[in-house]
DNA sequence: ACGGGATGGTGGGTGGTCGT
DNA sequence: ACGACCACCCACCATCCCGT
């Protein structure tokens, strides 16, 4: 952490670097000294807080000096080193390591874990924290909604293995940010112990700034800059053979194209528009470089997690110019960046109306693509690319009419994508969630979605009448007026100690059913047959209305 | 003509998930 | 982190039916 001015009141020593500091919306030069700040990280929340109320200026506050230790070279980053999964059951560790499981502690440099922590050596991965979500929700995401079927029956090999999925994915994707970063694992997970990926973003643009003799202010802001969401579509419907243009990496690449950047944003005449603020220019600077370098990364790579990490860097430490908090605020530059994409989403639906479209990508009929191809070559600077052609599109209609934003789905080749709550199939028996392309197709062909549905429950195996959901703990303790799922939820809780607490339920008529047992408010519960079930289950589809808007198309 | 129960729509609040 | 959106729940209101 670094101090801008006189000399603090605590331990700290003269550095020979330019204080870049906030002055209305951009930083400028300044000719005062500047700190660093020799006290232990531990209590630099609160000095921070202390110098700041008596009118210091602070620089690279939220850096966790074991990241510094890596931005500076004292450490190198070391990747490779298996990945294990470990989880506890009836008080043992049990692990498994590529095809090999055992008990105790792994032979592995990760050790992944999900809920009561190994006290095993090396680099110790709590997935809670990665995925920020249930268990089976994020493995049912990624790997299938096949997993909640296992979820249900609860065996624990199944337990660990989808833990072990999700171990190998996590290490995979914290070792691409080292590589992209210079900071190691161990201190990438010390930064999500406080903050996001733009922290880690933050803390490379910082050093690259200090390599050239900078230190930017830690500014602060209360509220997060207004959304301005830039989805449109045409009109709720089925379309066929859809091709989906998609700009890549289109933020980073507006950002090195016109050189945006924190320390040479200064308003202009001639620059590009930001938003409501009128015109700025840029020159460049630490932050586009940085940038810049990490687009090239990831239009080289081949290497899936690579890339992912690589966009994750970028859009998180461009959207946090705008964030609340502390940080390396820049209002104009983000604006910056979000008009000039919010003009070319424009002139696209000016010249080809497209069918959908959402911030960086354009869905036509397949005839326009060459046409919408050619007018993004000639953009520069920017790469277009046709992602694909799809058999069917399908677009919602909102409840109130109009086209539900951000909520479609494609079909093509076999494959299935759901965008949007609105129509993802969570919230629906396992059966109907299983065999959503079946109902999607029925819709594509013409047919009643919800009349699929129920047909599907009809023939559905008993344990996938029932829908899927989690709740924390936490969470369960503290809802006052509990719902039908919450009821459920309870009754569950008391019979396992799993959190979230997965609850595999179905609303009936003045009690809920969890595998084969109807629950009333009062947490008593009688036994339910399956046809009791089976029946609950089709009225419950009956009213869901992400059946009922397909059915309006 | 009147009142009470049943029915149905609405709007606000709560909790959860998704997407950025 | 935050907004948007869905399912659910409840309070409230209008309407209708029906018996008195």
């Amino acid at each position: 952490m670094f101090v801008i001015g006189a000399r603090p009141p605590i331990r700290a020593e003269r550095v020979d670097l330019i204080p870049l500091v906030r002055r209305g919306l951009t930083y400028v030069e300044s000719s005062d000294a500047v700190w660093r700040v020799c006290e232990p990280a531990e209590r630099w929340e609160q000095l921070r807080a202390k110098l700041v109320a008596k009118g210091y200026r602070v620089s690279q506050s939220y850096i966790p000096p074991s990241v510094r230790r890596y931005l500076h070279g004292e450490r190198k980053v070391e990747l490779g080193g298996g990945v294990a999964a470990v989880y506890v059951k009836d008080g043992v560790f049990k692990w498994r390591l590529g095809d090999e499981y055992g008990v105790g502690c792994p032979p592995a440099k990760y050790v992944a874990y999900w809920g009561q922590r190994p006290n095993c050596n090396g680099v110790v991965i709590d997935l809670k924290k990665i995925y920020k979500r249930g268990f089976w929700s994020a493995v049912a995401e990624r790997f299938g909604d096949q997993w909640l079927l296992k979820a249900l029956r609860g065996e624990p090999d199944d337990v660990l293995n989808a833990l072990y999925l999700l171990a190998v994915e996590a290490a995979r994707f914290l070792e691409a940010l080292a590589l992209a970063t210079g900071v190691g694992v161990d201190a990438v997970l010390d930064v999500f112990e406080n903050n996001s990926v733009a922290a880690l973003a933050e803390a490379v643009f910082h050093r690259e700034a200090e390599r050239r003799g900078y230190v930017i202010e830690d500014s602060r802001r209360h509220f997060d800059m207004p959304y301005f969401d830039m989805a449109r579509g045409r009109a709720p419907g089925v379309y066929k053979r859809v091709a989906e243009l998609d700009f890549k990496s289109l933020f980073p690449s507006l950002v090195v194209k016109h050189g945006v950047d924190p320390t040479t944003a200064r308003p202009c005449s001639n620059g590009l528009r930001a938003g409501g603020l009128g015109r700025y220019c840029f020159d460049g600077g630490p932050v586009a470089d940085v940038i810049h370098k990490w687009l090239d990364q990831r239009l080289s790579t081949g290497d899936k997690a690579v890339s992912d990490a690589l966009k994750w860097l970028m859009n998180a430490g461009i959207g946090a110019w705008g964030k609340a908090g502390w940080g390396m605020i820049c209002e104009p530059c983000l604006l910056a960046v979000r008009t000039e994409a919010a003009r070319l989403f424009d002139e696209a639906w000016r010249l080809f109306s497209p069918i959908y479209g959402d911030t960086d990508s354009i869905y036509v009929e397949e005839d326009k693509a060459g046409g919408v191809l050619s007018w993004g070559a000639s953009l520069g600077g920017l790469r277009l690319e046709l992602r694909g052609v799809w058999d069917v599109f399908i677009l919602a209609p909102a409840r109130r009419g109009g086209v539900a934003e951000k909520n479609y789905v494609k079909a093509g080749g076999g494959g299935l994508e759901v965008k949007g709550g609105l129509l993802r199939p969570h919230d629906v028996p396992l059966a109907v969630r299983l065999r959503y392309g079946d109902v999607i197709r029925v819709v594509a062909e013409g047919g009643d979605p919800v009349e699929a549905a129920v047909g599907i429950l009809q023939n559905a195996p008993p344990e996938q009448l029932f829908i899927y959901r989690a709740v924390w703990r936490e969470r369960l303790a503290e809802i006052n007026k509990p719902s039908l799922f919450h009821t459920a939820a309870r009754y569950v809780a008391e019979r396992c100690s799993c959190d979230p607490v997965d609850v595999f339920y179905l609303p009936g008529d003045g009690v809920v059913y969890t595998p084969w047992v109807a629950v009333d408010k009062r947490l008593r519960a009688r036994p339910a047959d399956v046809e009791e079930v089976r029946r609950a289950a089709a009225e419950y589809v009956r009213r869901l209305w992400k059946l009922r808007a397909l059915r309006l198309i």
